[in-house]
Formats: structure tokens, sequence, C-alpha cells
DNA sequence: TATGAATGAGTCTTCATTCAT
DNA sequence: AATGAATGAAGACTCATTCAT
């Protein structure tokens, strides 16, 4: 076979993995995790459950693609919120953007929640959960980063203690918001987000 | 039948429904929400699975039954950690009581995260729904009144705000604890309550 | 429920099992070992598969029921075959009666095969392994005794030997004549099984 | 196309088929007969597995060509262990390799137990099994021939019987081995086959 | 000739739920 | 009130085979 038709193979195959993968996520979106489950995502393909296994090795490789994706879209929007010259405004363009990635995005919060629910992550490889903790790890960094900037000789304690403070604050209201809590006590997760942000602010130069 | 032999005959219904209950929980505790099947439970009280129908219509009743009691354990938690008559120890108490308790019981956490997500094959849901906030608001209330008493005059609405900061911070630091994020960051989570707490009490009274 | 119901469930239970049991040996003896899966005795028995599950835990445990049996046959058989007061007859009885046995119940030979083909036992639970090997062992056992009948102070290496030597010999031409090679060779399977003790009878009588 | 071009592809044909039975053996020694799925003897061999049946029909062919070549491999032993000028240690030998053969290649005997048991999807089996039964007759011939050298005389009757007799013996030897019968029984395969031997031996010249 | 996608039937097992008893 | 048999659908996954390319 010559290399062109390799590589035209090679092309469909992708698009057609690229296919699944997209009505997966959507599966997965309509249906929680628990619902996304292999047969129903074939059906959803319009595949026999044994046809998938072309293109992925088990169910526990198109959650990781999954979640890999969905950790490389929040490491995206992070960064680019973090742009800003100032460094207060760049720290709040983080945690902004953090936020609302996951604000509008509810679903990838159910997932990054989800899959490490139980003692620990579930059906992943051992190297998969590396992978993905780094990826979460770099995204993380990025607010690591403007806390420096704000602060050049802060300690590496103190900065951990307010990065984790503002993740806590922001995870904090994106789970009373998708539980619905929040609206019942007649709050505004916007703002709430703004507040965690204020304080840390205040706290780091008064 | 007489009125007497009906009444005694809920009577016994009741006591055994409770002790069908009582087992779930502990099934519940000790196998998570994945283990606590229909039938786990209806072993563990060793009875035949069709039996616990005459209790429970369903599954999700019973996860509800669960659920209505953590919310209940989590209202005397807190309001026995706000007894303290200096304010701002009872409002310490009261977060430090909020947390601890899903601190020491993380599937009580899971449960109230888990039942929002994917609503129940039934309709049940609906009512349920509003039982348990109402229940959560008792819970949170008590919160509130610990800030109310830190400064009386206070505005409602800056009141809501505090509450709420809290409550997201905390909420944040278990689900981080819980889904493993904290330690790969290093984290302590108890402290960072701690934080939380002192990040509020400082703007409260400065 | 009354001691009388209780009994009569348990003995409608008892009945319903054997009547699984007794199909799952006729589809085993049809279709051999690897076509006997669970859905195929299912679909005999007019059931859904996992129907089969209220009396049996495990498909293994379907398979060891009919190996059980099967060895607790062959047993009766041997110890009948040995009833002889000659010491001589009685050995030839055993002999006999374990080649015709396997002879008139070829499937049994291949069960007895089958469960221990590949490195050992496949997926029989260690305990179920050492009751079955016992069973096997009691059964051999007779031909032991019968062999210490002809010769009292016989050593048990020398014993175990001989013992040994018919055994070896008697799965032999079971084996032979199961595969069909006999037949091409124009061997006479009884024959051989009595060719075999005659050797042994003259080693140890001369 | 030219008869040369029909034989040079029919020779590469050939040629390829026999790469692929090469590796299917490997695959089959190594895997055993359950682990040797098509799928795994063409990954392999680096082919798709469509691109098998460009040379194989079924699965069962590819079994069948295992089988015949184990066969082959049989009588070379055979033949060669039947060398020796003098006519006991020729019997002797021949014996020796054919329990050898299948004592250091199991799966041989896995494989030579197996065909007979099922008869394969396909109608196939009939002339194979002609042709594969013409093999073991070759293989067994040099058995006799020894015998015929020990005792030129004998008539055909009774070298037939020496022959199945010694035959059975190492079979039931190899079998009881093969099913972990014989290390229950504190059995030594080897010394088994030498008495098998010894006994035929003294019977044929005393 | 070879690919590799796709099928469809198969593997065992678990589950919530129903229903005759 | 309670049983427990039974269902039917679901869970992930494997396999031999076919067929358009």
């Amino acid at each position: 076979m010559s290399r062109e038709r390799v590589k035209r193979k090679k092309a469909r195959h992708d698009v057609k993995r690229a296919a699944i993968f997209a009505v997966a996520k959507q599966v997965f979106v309509k249906e929680g995790l628990e619902g996304a489950s292999l047969r129903a995502i074939a059906r959803a393909c319009d595949y026999a459950p044994g046809a998938l296994y072309a293109y992925y090795a088990s169910k526990e490789e198109i959650y990781a693609d999954i979640l890999r994706d969905s950790l490389e879209r929040l490491h995206r929007a992070a960064a680019k919120g973090g742009l800003a010259r100032d460094a207060r405004r760049s720290l709040r363009g983080v945690v902004r953007a953090f936020y609302r990635f996951y604000r509008d995005n509810p679903h990838d919060l159910d997932l990054s929640l989800y899959i490490y629910q139980g003692l620990g992550p579930r059906g992943l490889t051992r190297e998969l959960d590396e992978e993905l903790n780094a990826k979460l790890g770099v995204a993380i960094g990025i607010m690591t980063a403007a806390l420096m900037r704000l602060r050049p000789r802060m300690r590496a304690r103190e900065c951990e203690m307010h990065q984790q403070t503002l993740l806590s604050g922001l995870m904090g209201v994106l789970v009373l918001q998708r539980t619905g809590r929040l609206s019942r006590l007649n709050g505004n997760p916007d703002r709430l987000v703004e507040r965690h942000i204020d304080l840390t602010l205040k706290a780091l130069a008064p």
C-alpha cells in the first residue's frame, strides 16, 4: 500500500475516532458518567458495541480521553485568563477563568468530581492517573505563577496556602451552585467568587 | 378491623421500616453508594429482596431516607457546634462542626453530591428535593444565627454573603479533599478551613 | 411461615436445582464442556440466564456439581466392583469397574480430562479442587486396598507403583478408545484392559 | 497469465502460508489452544485478521495444519528413537521417543486430545480425520517394526496386542501427568513408562 | 493481496423490580 | 408480611467471520 493510502486510512480512522469521541462526550453530558456506558455510546453512534473497540481499547480509555480533553480546555482557559500585565488583574483573571470554565461547562465539573469518587481513581491505570493529575497540576500552576508575581518573595508554603484557599473557595462555589444549594440560599455565585478573590488579595497586599 | 388494631399494625410497620432503614444506613456507610444495592441491603436485613418493597417503594426512596437522616445529623452537629457563649467561638464552632461532619462521614458527602446528579428514575425527586433543601436550610440557619450574634446590626444581604463565603470555602475544602486533589497539592484541610474562618472573622471584626 | 411450608419450599427449590443440574449434564454431554455455557444451559432450561443464579452462584459451581456427581458414581462403581472375596478377583473387579465406568460414560472421561486441562484447575476454587481430588483419591483408594489384600506385606512404594501402572494402563486404553485411535489400530479395549491386569497380576504373584 | 506466472504466484502464496503457519504454531505453543485465537495469530503475524482468510478458510483449518505438523514431528521422533541395532533397545527407544515427545510438548497432547472432542464447525473434519489417522498409523508402524524385530515370527495379532498395550500404557501416563493426577499420587512418569516397557519386554522374551 | 471496520452472537454476571404463593 | 423465583435489561468485553476498499 502506498504511503498516501496509508495516510488516508489513518486519517479516516482518526476522523471516526474523533466522531466517536464527540458522541461519547454528548452522551456523557446528557446521561452523566454512569449513563455513558459503552453500550449507550455505541447506540448513539449507530454502532454495535464491539465496534468501538477498534478505536478504544476499553471504556476507561474513552473516559480518559474525555477527561484529558476537559483538562486541556481548562488549562487553555486559565492560561488565557492570566495574561494581564498587572499582577492583581492577572490573578483575578486566572481565578475567574477557572471558575467560569466550570460554571459554563458544568459537566466537566461532574466529570472531575466523579472520576475520583470513592477512594481513588476507579478504573484508570496508574500512568493515566499520573498523566491527568499532571495536566491538572499545570493548570493550577498558572494560578501559582500569578500569586508569585504578586509577591515575588513569598515563601512556597504561604503561596500554597493562598492558592489552596482560592481553589477551595471557587470549587465550593461551583459545587454549591451545581447542586442547587446556592440558588436556595439566594446567593450569586459570580459575586461569591469575586469575594473570595478579594479576601485573598486583601490578605496578600493589605 | 378496629381503629386500635389498625394503629398497632401501623406501629409495627413503622418499627420494621425503621429497622430496615438502620441496616441500610450501615450498609451504605460500609459499602458506599454503589455497593448499597437493594439486594445487599435485603441480605443484611435477613430479608428477601422483595420484602423491602413492603416498606419502600423503590431503592431511591431508601436513599432519600438516608439523605434525610444525614441532613438531620448534620443539623444536630451544627447546632451543638454553635453553643458557645462567645460569638466568635460560636461561629467557629458551627463552621468546624459542619466541616467535621462531612470530613468524618465522607459517604454523607458523596450522598449529598450524588442525589442531585441523575434525578433518580421516578418523579419522586421534585417533592423530596423541597423537603431536603428545607432541612439543609435549617442547618445553615444556625450559621446565620452565629453570624448575626457577632454583628447584630448586619444587614441580611451582608450576612448572607459571609455565610455563603464560609459555606463555599468549607465545601470546597471537603470536595478537594475527598477527590484527592488536596493531598496532591500538599494541603492540610483542617488548616484550610481555619483559614477560611479567619478570613471571614477578620472581614467582620477588623 | 410454618415449618412445614419452609420444608416444602426447600423441597421445591431442591427439585428445581436438580432439574437444572440434569439439564446441565445433558447439555454438557451434547455440546462438550465448552459448549455448556451458562446461556446454553439456561436456554435448555427455558430460563433467562440470570435465573440460574438463584440455584448456582456461578458457572463453576455447576461444573463442580457435575464433576462431583461423576466422581461419586465412579466411586460407587469401583466399590461395588471390588466386593469379591478372592483378592485377585477383587483387584480385577475394581479395575474393570473403573474402566467400564468411563467406557460406558465417555463424557465423564471428557469431563475429568478437561477440567484439569491447562496448567491446573481453571476456575475452581482451591477448596473445591481439594474436595474433588479427595473424592478421586477415595475412588483410587479402593484399588490400593485390593492390591494390599493381594500382598499384605507389600511396601507402600511398590503398591503405589502397581496401582499407577494399572491406572495409567486403563486410562490409556480409555483415551485411545475415546479418540478413535484404538479402532483404527484394530484393537479391542476390553481385552487390552484385561491384558494390563494380567501383566500386573503376573508381576505380583508369579 | 502465463503458466510461469501462475506458478510463481502459487509459490509466493505457499511461502506466505508457511510463514503464517510457523507463527501460528508458536502462538499455539505459547498460549495453548484457547489462547491461540485467530486474532492473536494475526497479530503475531503482523497481519490484519481478515488477511489470514486468504490462506486458511477458517480457524479450524489452521488447527488442522498444526495437528498435521505435530504428527509429523512425532513420526520423525519415533523413527529416530528406533534406530538402535539391538531389538530391545530399539523398542525401548521408540516407546521413549513417543513418550518424550508428548511429555516435552504437552500442547501437542492437548491438541491431539482436543481435536476429537467437538467436531469443529465445518464438515472439514471427516477427511481431515482420515488423513491424520493415516499419519498416526505411520508413526505407530515404527513401533510395530521394532516389535517384529524382537520376535520375527510373532503373529500379527499378538504383535498388535503388545503394541497397543505399550501405547495405551504410555498414553495413560501422559494423560495422568498432564491432568495433574500423577503428582497427586506421588508418581514418577518417566519411571512408569519404563515399567510399562519392562512388563512388555518380559512378556515377550522371558 | 491485504486491510481494518463492522457485525452479531457470544462470554459471565449483577441488578431492580414484579408476582404468585 | 414475606418469600424467592423469575425476568429482562444491562454491564464490559471477545471472537470468528465478512466485506468494501
